[in-house]
DNA sequence: GACAAATCGTTCGGTACCTAGCAATATTCG
DNA sequence: CGAATATTGCTAGGTACCGAACGATTTGTC
């Protein structure tokens, strides 16, 4: 992102997104290593868990993540033996997925890592956090918009 | 991050942290792609062409970027002719970064960055942006402090 | 002066993200 | 029906991040 520019930036609300960001994927990271997986697997995990087997494709667009993100990081748990991947009898392009008796077990012993979240913004009063969250959609749906129009247009910021 | 969860997650302001962090990375590198450089390369050459020859090492520490990951970095702009490494004739451990001809050249063509953090938050109100930048600033200190407690005490999310 | 400790950069292995292009399979439409 | 099109997942190659371990060098201390 290359925030941390004297001037606006490393102070800007952008910048702290991203530091936001890493620092709780650094505390995720580090509650799930000594199981051995990513932030991102774990999240495979509750959702293969708790609403049982999921096509590829649609976890994916839960996940919102590319397709080739998710390749490699089903890969990784199916090397692991946690998830089990099938192709769909009645559509031979998806894939099922399946959480293993391996991977249940594992998913027994994990933290909670809902705790996480409830530890950033432990007593932040709740009209704050409201704005915080309208703030980051508008910047968010604003960078897509021009991101999509880009396309079209060429590149807008160089006239 | 593994913050789309139905329940609270994936409207929480973390998750948001990360949708915008994305986003803004996305129309950085969408923008630099034709000039085959990514956002913290970017940075770099930002660096050395405004406040000359830099230490790798402080420029580490102004990115509050790893060693290791800098080391990549560096590296790739090597190897494109961009930047020139040169050990510190004071201090052999030490590596004095240099922006070369090529990468001033370079330098010269590209858009300006800046633009995207305006376009961002453009219009928002000054009052809402500081609320974001307090509460976001706040929710990073407090999952820092966390990961320095928990290497002394465990890992208190598992009690 | 010599040995221990700290610092700096690199390499290695891992995670998570992307685009582009390919192969296989489904679907749509003439 | 059969050809063009769309969808799904994969691989390859790139960026950006991390921790751990290693070598080289400097600094601190006895």
């Amino acid at each position: 992102m290359a925030n941390e520019l004297q001037d606006p930036r490393h102070s800007s609300a952008g910048a702290w997104a991203k530091r936001l960001y890493f620092a709780s994927r650094a505390v995720m990271e580090s509650v799930l290593r000594p199981y051995d997986i990513g932030s991102t697997q774990w999240y495979v995990l509750y959702q293969l868990t708790n609403d049982g087997p999921t096509m590829q494709r649609d976890l994916g667009r839960m996940l919102q993540v590319e397709r080739a993100t998710l390749s490699g990081i089903v890969s990784a748990l199916v090397r692991k033996g946690l998830v089990e991947q099938t192709p769909d009898p009645a559509d031979q392009r998806q894939r099922m997925l399946r959480i293993t008796a391996s991977g249940l077990k594992l998913w027994d012993e994990l933290p909670d890592l809902a705790l996480i979240e409830a530890l950033a913004f432990d007593g932040v009063d709740a009209a704050e956090l409201a704005t915080v969250v309208k703030v980051l959609q508008a910047a968010t749906q604003r960078l897509n918009n021009h991101l999509s129009k880009e396309i079209v247009d060429g590149d807008p910021l160089q006239p």
